[in-house]
RNA sequence: GGGGCCGUAGCUCAAUUGGUUAGAGCAUCGGACUGUCGAUCCGAAGGUUGAGGGUUCGAUCCCCUUCGGCCUCGCCA
């Protein structure tokens, strides 16, 4: 006994010119319909796409009074003759627009509220809205297809991986918490009073220790997860696909995941991404983009020109260059015509001094006033003497109607804000396009940078990071100079993954630990487990993740991360659907043996 | 924790310098209609202008507080 009767044959979206002639029966929710008092169409929707049902009263008066009471997104199935549309009468904007169902049977499984909005023009809808009923966002061909590209990317990572001999193994979700790093999701323990689990930042330490136990070649996807502020780009709880392998060197970790990216981007995208993929390191993209996740789909490199600045009478750059810091900057082309003296002064100078540059000088390139070539205008000319303008142009290789912009700052600062400058200028002019995908592999990191706040090194990776071998004996005397042997795989300015050569000698991880001021104690309390796995044999091993969600927004083209995730969590962290978090009853607390507390000062509330 | 943008009918938006009864399209509801596909035509209903307070003769508009969403800095080994 079923509580239907209509059971389907194919789906809307499949029914093709190849059916003409064939019984079906389609289920789905109305999309739209149009009575014309005879004549009934209704759209019916499924997953894979609309069909045209029509019904007739001369057919089956019948169901031709059953189809005039539905609604949008009620749930029907339908049984009819496929035929072919007559001429005049084909819809060229569906696929299946050339065919329709001659409607002899038809069932109504449900009806439905109206819908807060229209699914049709929900890509218009508030975000929030669109959140809080998930289940009908959801329903929207462009929101399926993007789950869909997601699941795909994972079936071919899965199929790929497979292939090469590596084994999806799962890690524990409830695990301990490690204060370095991001802030940490905590569960509280009921069997062991006053303690906490710690949910995954990343399954770090037990891919390591999979490799120590022999697994040879591990991956899985994971969700992890960081209590940090989200953004565009990233939400709290995340999916990454997470690798590790034994005996390998940077150039193995490298060549396996950039043919994994190469299969992906083939099997989605059906684009042939060019192998190798090419190689920077940090301290060129650096210097040349201002950023360690540089877009190489337009050229315009930032250039240091602080010996030419040292020299001019512009009081900003000369006492910038002497405190040691320096004057960088880019040379946007066809700038000057695209960018009033307002726009640069007003806009350009509020972007970056946002992101914390003091100010933004700039030249315009135009015909110099004798005559003879090109020359810089700016207010600020005039402290440049004819030589150092031409220094400047030439350091360019500006051509009339660029535009020059120019941080003066401590090296880290100016970079900060040039870097985005660059990106904003390079949409702006025009200079990316969307389907093009410049990849590379930024390399040679440094192990550490000085924290001068904290009076201590941080690793820029993570404390597991392997020093490149040459750099070994700066340990004790320079390391912040060590280069490590991490990698990051860069798309058109987004990092998408990233990963080291691990550090498998217990020496070596103690002497790391303890740059970065974790006591040999501390070290014991945190990560002894690890250290002690690392004095049973490690092998050599490395590995990298991947962020699914952000592959998957590159390759869907959207950039909200939101529209990849089936059920996404607000800026604030919220479910706007469930309304998690949420709270829970004094019994659960109780038996957690939690307390929650209200402030002890309360801000004083105004008479 | 900081900065910015936004919140008007179910949805998307409008509303002159602060001024009369807050409008339109879509959706909804009722009716008409023989091939539509954003159907069409006729009609109806639909508002705590996010919430609270203030200024004012008068507030969607100005001010303060607050809630929510988005973007961003910090944060994200």
């Amino acid at each position: 006994m079923k509580d239907f009767m209509l059971k389907r044959t194919i789906y809307c979206g499949k029914v093709g010119i190849d059916d003409v002639g064939k019984e079906v029966i389609v289920s789905g929710w109305v999309h739209s319909y149009r009575d014309h008092g005879n004549l009934v169409f209704i759209d019916l929707r499924d997953r894979e796409g609309l069909v045209q049902l029509v019904f007739d009263p001369e057919i089956n008066g019948e169901i031709h009074k059953l189809a005039r009471q539905v609604r949008c997104e009620w749930v029907v199935a339908a049984g009819g003759l496929v035929r072919n549309r007559s001429e005049g009468m084909e819809n060229p904007k569906i696929p299946t627009g050339r065919i329709e169902i001659a409607c002899t049977a038809f069932e109504i499984l449900n009806t439905a509220d109206t819908p807060p909005f229209e699914i049709d023009n929900a890509d218009k809808v508030a975000e929030e809205l669109r959140l809080a009923n998930r289940f009908l966002d959801l329903r929207r061909p462009a929101m399926q297809n993007r789950l869909m590209v997601r699941h795909r990317v994972a079936k071919i990572v899965r199929d790929y991986f497979y292939n090469e001999g590596f084994i999806e193994i799962e890690t524990p979700m409830l695990g301990k918490s490690t204060p370095e790093g991001a802030r940490d999701f905590l569960v509280p323990s009921r069997l062991c009073e006053g303690s906490f689990y710690a949910l995954p930042q990343s399954p770090q330490l037990f891919k390591q220790i999979l490799m120590v136990a022999g697994m040879d070649r591990y991956f899985q996807i994971v969700r992890c997860f960081r209590d940090e502020d989200p953004r565009a780009d990233r939400q709290a709880e995340f999916t990454q696909i997470d690798v590790e392998m034994s005996f390998v060197d940077v150039g193995d970790v490298i060549g396996i995941h950039e043919k994994m990216v190469a299969e992906v981007w083939k099997g989605i995208l059906g684009i042939d991404v060019k192998l190798p993929m090419r190689r920077m390191t940090y301290a060129d993209a650096m210097r040349d983009y201002g950023i360690d996740r540089p877009d190489l789909r337009f050229d315009m490199k930032l250039r240091d020109i602080s010996d030419i600045a040292a020299k001019c009478d512009f009081k900003v750059f000369t006492s910038t260059v002497k405190n040691g810091g320096i004057v960088k900057g880019l040379c946007a082309p066809g700038g000057s015509n695209a960018y009033s003296r307002n726009d640069i002064e007003k806009t350009l100078t509020a972007f970056v001094s946002d992101l914390g540059a003091k100010g933004l000088a700039w030249f315009k390139v135009a015909a110099a006033e004798d005559g003879s070539g090109i020359d810089l205008q700016s207010s600020i000319a005039k402290f440049f003497s004819p030589a150092l303008r031409k220094a400047i142009i030439e350091r360019f290789n500006a051509q009339n109607g660029d535009l020059l912009l120019f941080v003066a700052d401590k090296q880290a600062a100016a970079n900060k804000a040039l870097a985005p400058l660059r990106i904003k200028l390079g949409r702006e002019l025009k200079l990316v396009s969307d389907s093009q995908y410049e990849f590379v592999w930024v390399v040679d990191f440094p192990l550490m940078e000085w924290n001068e706040n904290e009076k201590r090194f941080d690793s820029l990776h993570h404390p597991f990071t392997a020093p490149v071998p040459e750099d070994l004996h700066k340990l004790d005397t320079d390391p912040g100079n060590i280069r490590s042997q991490a990698y990051d795989i860069v798309l058109n300015g987004n990092e998408i993954g990233g990963g080291s050569i691990r550090i498998h000698q217990p020496a070596v991880q103690e002497k790391i630990f303890s740059l970065l001021n974790i006591s040999k104690q501390q070290a014991e309390d945190r990560f002894g487990f690890f250290l002690r796995a690392l004095r049973y044999g490690a092998p050599p091993h490395g590995g990298i993740a991947f962020g699914l969600d952000r592959l998957t927004m590159l390759l869907t083209g959207t950039d909200n991360i939101r529209d990849v995730i089936a059920f996404p969590k607000t800026q604030r962290g919220q479910c706007l659907m469930t309304e998690a978090p949420g709270s829970v009853d004094q019994k659960q607390l109780e038996e957690l043996n939690l307390r929650t507390q209200k402030h002890s000062h309360e801000p004083e509330k105004k008479e």
